[in-house]
RNA sequence: GGGCGGUUAGCUCAGUGGUAGAGCACCGGCCUUACACGCCGGCUGUCACAGGUUCGAACCCUGUACCGCCCA
C-alpha cells in the first residue's frame, strides 16, 4: 500500500497484468446458462476515433464486467470494420492510388513513399492489398486505445469484416439465400451514386436542402382543333427539366377536375415531339404546381412507383456516371414527331452532367416560346447517398437482392420480441420497417469488399446469362470469382464464348456487418462455440443506426436461423456539446480520447460515460471527468484509511456499525436491480452518494473507535465493519472504475476485483446481524446531529476541532433512544464534552462552544 | 408533414402520486493525524406554458410553445 496513493499510471500497469493473466478470456466450456455474449459493434477502422466511441463502449464494458462478476463468462469479442467505401478513400489519399479493375495484377507493385499528385492506376487486387495493409497498421491505433479505456474485451477473439472469414461467411449466407430464392438478380430502377458509380440502398439514403426551381413547360395537345378555342395546351412544372427527353408521360390526381377531360389522351412533349399519354393516379399532388406532373424515366422514386403501377415504357437518358447517354431519336422506343428537330436539341444535351444539361435546356425551352415565365426558386429536399456529394439518379441497373418485403410483419414481431433499453427505441425500429419501400439492394459496384461468389456462363456469341448464375461449393469458400474458376472450367475460358465470366460486384458492408454474431460466434465452423453464444444477450449500439445495423442482423438471424439475434439491445445516446449539437469532425468540436484519457484519468472518463443513460444524449463535461476522478482517489485514499490500522477485527456489534452495513446491504439490492435492468447510471449514482455519506460520516463517527479509545471490542467491531463495507464498495465500484478499484483490492485480497463476485445483501446482513430499524435510525441520528454541530462550528467561524461544552439534543423518544446508542461514537466525533436531550417534536441540536482563547499576538509578517 | 425524446437551481443532470434534490460553479470557513487532487458550512427554483384528473401532481391525461433526433 502506497504511502500517498495515486491514480497515474495504474492504466498501463493493470492493462498489462490483465492481458498477462488472461483475466478476460471467455471460458468456453460453460453451459449457454452461464455464458453473456456481446454482439460488439465493430468499429470503422479508416475512420478516426472520436468521444462517442470511448462513450458508448464504456457503457458496454460496464454491463460486460457487471456480468462477469456475477458470475457470467462473458462472451465479448471485438470486430474491425475495414470492409467498403471509407477505407477505400483512405487507402486512395493515403497512398495515391486509384483501382483500376481492367488492369492486371502486378506482385511487384509497391506504393511510393509520398502520395503523387497524380492517383496512380493500379489493379483491384493490389488495391485490396493495400486496403489490407492500411487497416491492419489502423487496428492497431484502435486497440491500443480500447486497452487504455479499459475494455474488458478477450483480444484472442477479434475478427474483420473484410477478414477471410467475415467473408468466408457471408458468401455462405448468400449462397444460403440464393438456394432458397430469399436473395435473387433483377433488372431494376435502382438509387445510384454518380460519383461513386455504385447502387445504394433506401438505408443509406439521406434528404438534403437544396435550392431549386420550378420551371414552367407547355406541352402541345394535339387533341384539340385550332379552331375550337380551347386550350391546346398543358402546362407542367418540373424541377428537372433536363428530363424531358426522358418523358414518357404526365399524371394528375384522378379527382382533379381540370385535368380529367385529359385522362386516356396523348400530348406532345417540347423539343422532343414525343407523343406522350396522360394518367390517373392518387399520388399526384393536386396543390404541387399545376396539379400535372411530368413522369420521367427516372426523376425520383415517385417516378419509379408511377413507372411500374402505369405500366409505362423506360426511356433513360442518364448514365452511370450522371451524364446525359447518346439518344438516337426516331429509333424504337424514341419516337417522336419531328425527329430530325428532336436530334437536333438533344445533340446540345448529350454528354452533359444533369446540372449543366438543365441550364441548357431551359435556353433551348426558352428559344423554343415552351418555357412560361420566369423559373420560380424553391428549397426542396433532394435525396442524396449518405457519403455523397451530388444528388442521387435513379438508374436501371442488375443488382441483387435480399428478399424484405415479404417479411414486414415478421420482422416488427421480432422486434417486439427484443427487449429495448430503453424501451422507446423500438419505434424507431417500426417506423423503419413501414417505411420500406423495397426489397434490400446488397450489391455495390465497388472494388473493396466481399465479392458475390457467383460466375455466369457466356453464351456462344458472348453474352452473359445471367440466368444461370454458377455457383461454388461451400467447401470452396471464401472464392473471388475475377480470380478463381468455377466447377467445370479451365482458366483460360474466361471471358471467351462458351466460356464464364465472374460476377464484378462486391456486398454492400451492411451484408456483411449484419452477420456479425454469427461471424464472432462460429457459425458453421465451430458448432459447439455457436450453441454456447448464439442467440446472444446483447447488442450495444447508437440509435442511428437501427435502421441499418439492427434493422438488417435482425431481417439476416431471422432467415438463416429463424430468431432474434440477440435477447436485448441497448442503445446509447449521442456524445453532444453544451449548444446540444452532435459531436462531429465536419463541426470541428471533436476532442481526442486518448489525450482526455491522459488528463482526466480513465476512470475519471468512464465516470462520465456511465453517467450517461440509456438512449441519452449526453453533454460533453469534462466537469464531470473531474468529479469522476475524484472519486476514484477517494475510493484509493478512503482503502488505506480502512486497511490501515485494521488488525483487530471482531464481532460486528455497534449501533453504527450495524446501521451502516443494514443500509450498505438495500444499497446492494437497489444497485443489483438497476444493473438488471440495464440501467448502470443509477446504480453508479446510488453508489456514489452512499460512499459520500460513508466517508464524511460513518468514518469520522468510527475513527476514535476503531482507533481504540473505547476498548478493543469497540475497534473490532468497527474494523469488522469497514472491511465489510470496503469490500463491497470495491466490488460495487468495479465496473465503472476499473482501475481505482483494482488497485486498492490489490492492497489486500487475492486475485482480481474483476474476477471477484457481485456482492449479495444477504452476505451483509449475516455481518450486520437482525436490525429492528434502530440501528439505522441511530447512524441518521448520530449523521444529523454531527452535521448540526460541524454547522455550529462554521458559522462560529471556529476550527472543527473547537470542543463542544454541551450539545442539546431535542426530539421524539424514538430517535433520542437511537442517539443513546451511538452517543460515544458522536462525543468523539463531534468532540462533545456532554451531551443532554430533551423531548420534542423534531430532531434539533443546540451547541455550545468552548470559549475562543484570546488569540495571542502573531509574530511575524 | 409523420414518429420519438426532451424542457427541474447560473451549468450538467437525478427524481413513476405524498414537505423540490445532487454535483459543478459561486460565497464563507477549516492545514481535523485516509485524502488540501482534501474537509465543513452557506446561497440558489413560476419543476416550459395552459387546462384537466386527484384529498394531494415535477410525476397521470389533453392541448400549446420551444429544442433535438429519426423518417417522409
Amino acid at each position: 500500500m502506497p504511502e500517498r496513493p495515486a491514480l497515474e499510471g495504474l492504466e498501463a500497469k493493470w492493462r498489462d497484468r490483465w492481458e498477462a493473466d488472461g483475466l478476460y478470456r471467455f471460458d468456453r466450456s460453460r453451459p449457454r446458462g452461464e455464458v453473456y455474449a456481446i454482439d460488439t459493434p465493430p468499429p470503422t477502422v479508416s475512420g478516426s476515433l472520436h468521444i462517442g466511441h470511448v462513450f458508448s463502449y464504456t457503457h458496454t464494458d460496464v454491463v460486460a464486467r457487471f456480468q462477469r462478476m456475477r458470475g457470467k463468462a462473458v462472451f465479448y469479442p471485438m470486430g474491425w470494420d475495414d470492409n467498403g467505401l471509407p477505407t477505400e478513400r483512405r487507402v486512395q489519399n493515403y497512398y495515391g492510388v486509384r483501382c483500376d479493375a481492367s488492369l492486371p495484377y502486378d506482385p511487384s507493385f509497391t506504393p511510393p513513399a509520398k502520395p503523387s499528385k497524380q492517383p496512380i492506376p493500379i489493379s483491384r487486387p493490389n488495391f485490396v492489398a493495400l486496403c489490407h495493409r492500411l487497416t491492419a497498421e489502423d487496428e492497431q491505433a484502435f486497440e491500443h486505445l480500447w486497452r487504455y479505456l479499459g475494455l474488458s474485451v478477450d483480444w484472442s477473439t477479434t475478427y474483420a469484416t473484410i477478414g477471410r472469414r467475415a467473408q468466408q461467411l457471408s458468401q455462405l449466407a448468400f449462397l444460403r439465400l440464393l438456394a432458397r430464392d430469399l436473395a435473387y438478380q433483377h433488372e431494376a430502377p435502382t438509387l445510384w451514386d454518380v460519383d461513386f458509380r455504385t447502387a445504394v440502398a433506401q438505408a443509406e439514403l439521406e434528404d438534403r436542402e437544396r435550392e431549386g426551381a420550378y420551371h414552367r413547360v407547355r406541352f402541345a395537345r394535339p387533341d384539340q382543333p385550332a379552331a375550337s378555342g380551347a386550350a391546346r395546351h398543358v402546362e407542367v412544372e418540373t424541377t428537372r427539366p433536363e428530363l424531358l427527353p426522358a418523358c414518357v408521360a404526365l399524371v394528375a390526381h384522378p379527382d382533379d377536375e381540370r385535368y380529367r377531360p385529359l385522362f386516356g389522351r396523348e400530348v406532345i412533349t417540347p423539343l422532343f415531339g414525343a407523343r406522350v399519354p396522360v394518367k390517373a393516379h392518387p399520388l399526384a399532388d393536386p396543390d404541387k404546381g399545376t396539379g400535372v406532373a411530368m413522369i420521367c424515366t427516372f426523376g425520383d422514386v415517385t417516378d419509379v412507383t408511377w413507372w411500374r403501377e402505369l405500366s409505362l415504357p423506360v426511356r433513360a437518358v442518364i448514365e452511370s456516371n450522371g451524364a446525359l447517354r447518346p439518344v438516337t431519336w426516331g429509333a424504337p422506343g424514341w419516337e417522336s414527331v419531328d425527329p430530325a428537330r428532336a436530334q437536333q436539341a438533344y445533340d446540345r444535351l448529350e454528354g452533359l452532367s444533369a446540372v449543366k444539361a438543365r441550364a441548357r435546356i431551359v435556353e433551348l425551352l426558352a428559344e423554343d416560346g415552351a418555357l412560361i415565365g420566369e423559373p420560380r426558386p424553391v428549397i426542396h429536399n433532394v435525396k442524396f447517398f449518405e457519403k455523397g456529394d451530388r444528388p442521387l439518379e435513379i438508374i436501371t441497373s442488375r443488382q441483387w437482392f435480399i428478399r424484405t418485403m415479404d417479411f414486414r410483419e415478421a420482422l416488427l414481431a421480432r422486434g417486439r420480441e427484443l427487449t429495448w433499453h430503453p424501451s422507446y427505441m423500438r419505434a424507431r425500429f417500426e417506423n423503419w420497417v413501414n417505411g420500406l419501400a423495397g426489397d434490400w439492394c446488397i450489391s455495390r459496384q465497388r472494388f473493396f469488399g466481399v465479392p458475390f461468389p457467383v460466375w455466369y456462363p457466356l453464351a456462344a456469341d458472348g453474352s452473359v446469362d445471367h440466368g444461370r448464375p454458377l455457383v461454388p461449393d461451400e467447401r470452396r469458400l471464401p472464392i473471388d470469382p475475377s480470380t478463381d474458376v468455377p466447377d467445370g472450367y479451365t482458366a483460360d475460358e474466361r471471358g471467351r464464348p462458351d466460356g464464364f465470366v465472374g460476377d464484378p460486384d462486391v456486398m454492400d458492408t451492411w451484408a456483411t456487418s449484419s452477420l456479425s454474431p454469427q461471424i464472432a460466434a462460429g457459425w458453421e465452423e465451430d458448432p459447439e462455440l455457436f450453441a454456447r453464444v448464439f442467440p446472444m444477450d446483447l447488442r450495444p449500439q447508437a440509435h442511428d443506426i437501427i435502421r441499418t445495423w439492427l434493422f438488417s442482423t435482425v431481417l439476416r438471424s431471422h432467415l438463416e436461423h429463424d430468431a432474434l439475434p440477440w435477447t436485448n439491445a441497448a442503445i446509447s445516446g449521442f456524445v453532444v456539446d453544451p449548444d446540444r449539437k452532435k459531436m462531429s469532425k465536419s463541426k470541428g468540436n471533436v476532442v481526442t480520447p486518448l489525450g482526455l484519457l491522459e488528463e482526466h484519468g480513465t476512470d475519471g472518463v468512464r465516470y462520465w460515460a456511465a453517467s450517461g443513460r440509456p438512449g441519452a444524449d449526453t453533454t460533453f463535461d469534462t466537469g464531470q471527468m473531474r468529479v469522476g476522478r475524484r472519486l476514484a482517489i477517494k475510493i484509493l485514499n478512503a482503502s488505506k484509511f480502512v486497511l490501515s490500522k485494521a488488525e483487530s477485527i471482531g464481532p460486528v456489534t455497534a449501533a453504527v456499525d450495524r446501521g451502516l452495513l443494514t443500509s450498505l446491504a438495500q444499497l446492494v439490492r437497489d444497485a443489483t436491480a438497476d444493473f438488471e435492468a440495464y440501467n448502470y447510471a443509477r446504480a453508479l449514482e446510488r453508489t456514489e452518494s452512499f460512499f459520500w455519506f460513508f466517508c464524511d460520516n460513518y468514518l469520522e463517527l468510527v475513527k476514535s473507535r476503531r482507533y481504540g479509545d473505547h476498548g478493543a471490542e469497540g475497534a473490532a467491531s468497527a474494523n469488522g465493519a469497514m472491511v465489510v463495507a470496503l469490500d463491497a464498495f470495491l466490488r460495487l465500484f468495479a465496473p465503472f472504475l476499473p482501475f481505482a478499484t483494482e488497485e486498492a483490492w490489490s492492497w489486500w485480497q487475492d486475485g482480481s476485483v474483476h474476477r471477484a463476485a457481485w456482492p449479495t445483501a444477504d452476505a451483509i446482513l449475516a455481518v450486520a446481524g437482525d436490525d429492528d430499524g434502530q440501528s439505522v435510525r441511530a447512524v441518521e441520528v448520530a449523521a444529523q446531529v454531527l452535521s448540526d454541530v460541524r454547522k455550529r462550528k462554521s458559522e462560529a467561524q471556529r476550527p472543527l476541532k473547537t470542543p463542544v461544552r454541551r450539545a442539546v439534543v431535542s426530539g421524539p423518544a424514538a430517535d433520542l433512544d437511537a442517539l443513546a446508542l451511538v452517543e460515544a461514537d458522536l462525543r468523539a466525533a463531534g468532540i462533545i464534552e456532554r451531551i443532554e436531550t430533551l423531548p420534542g417534536d423534531v430532531l434539533a441540536v443546540d451547541a455550545e462552544l468552548v470559549e475562543a482563547e484570546t488569540p495571542g499576538r502573531e509574530t511575524g509578517a
